[in-house]
DNA sequence: CGTCGAATTGATGTCATTCAACTACAGTGG
DNA sequence: CCACTGTAGTTGAATGACATCAATTCGACG
């Protein structure tokens, strides 16, 4: 997150650092995100349902990212969505607290922190545009070039939830590329 | 936006207030977005083209909505995006240098444009689980849901684009839900 | 091995798109 | 004031993209 040692030393204290096992739930849907999940490593999802009961994955997190509802832990109210480990991981958590001491310690954080929201909304509205005019074919290779790590890592049927459609489909998007020749890796 | 009169005053030196005319161009892909619009009167429109020259409709702005590519005026990289107005309007232009002085006149400031960009991530969340999960009729439904006054004001194929489908295909919607007795107003 | 979930494949269905025709209406110039 | 034009909206028929359902196959793991 470029903190530099000194401040890492003085708010140290407060950092807490967990293992998780594969298919652990750290947020359902109901509950309050206290955290912010920083993947040391390992693989975090962010996902809601549907009414019909389907994963929706908003988010995929690998090492160094930040994985949380944001919404949540700001506003405090109850969690739409669920947050849960797909390899064994090791997180650090990240709560009101550590914000603050960060803050006052290395005032550019803050600076920082805003940097990082930007950056979300700019994903978003990215993924949005995508979904409004893009076809599930070109959507996929968007995400294969944007995440080729996780694409890697994730099981086929989870990618196509991310990209909107069912395994079946994703599935033929990729023979479909295979025959044009197409090799990702 | 919640700020003082007080403050307001101290500040008003560099505020700028415009007038623009309907479907006039506020911002172009290719340039960078020097300033956060603040829509005093009429409604603005966020939007960007796909390959095929398709617009996508990220967002509608009314009164007292705020409008910017927030990457672009925040990274100082050349927007992706495009802003025009619908109706006459009188925007207020937020620049940099604005959004500083108003930091350091009310301290508050920062965590109120904080919560800002965490309404905005909250907003992007849903309308991506609803792109993924929710058919053309339930995002309809959702939309004149949530902003009824954009509904009445806007045309309806930018309430198509807006939700990703053909307007075509919202005129059937439309007749479909007036068949089974639905009347919004 | 045998089991279970993931992935593929085929047959069929559904929703939304496309293309085209037509209506309604607002704005423009004669 | 009326004809002319262009844009929005509606409707129909044909097409296409993706979903659904069902049947295998593949592959990891006990």
């Amino acid at each position: 997150m470029g903190v530099d040692e000194a401040a890492y030393q003085q708010i140290h204290p407060s950092i807490k650092s967990i293992s998780v096992n594969k298919n652990q739930q750290l947020l359902q849907a109901g509950d309050i995100c206290k955290y912010t999940f920083f993947v040391e490593k390992g693989i975090l999802r962010l996902f809601g349902l549907d009414e019909a009961g389907k994963e929706n994955i908003l988010q995929f997190g690998t090492e160094n990212w930040l994985v949380s509802d944001r919404d949540s832990v700001y506003f405090k109210e109850p969690s739409n969505y669920y947050i849960d480990a797909l390899e064994d991981a090791v997180v650090v958590l990240l709560d009101e607290e550590f914000i603050e001491s960060l803050a006052r310690v290395t005032p550019s954080f803050r600076k920082k922190n805003e940097k990082l929201l930007h950056n979300h909304i700019r994903h978003l509205n990215k993924r949005i545009h995508l979904l409004l005019g893009a076809s599930a074919k070109k959507r996929y290779l968007e995400f294969i070039k944007m995440y080729p790590d996780v694409m890697l890592r994730v099981p086929q049927w989870m990618i196509a939830s991310y990209l909107g459609i069912t395994p079946e489909s994703l599935s033929r998007i990729r023979k479909d590329l295979a025959k044009e020749n197409f090799a990702p890796y």
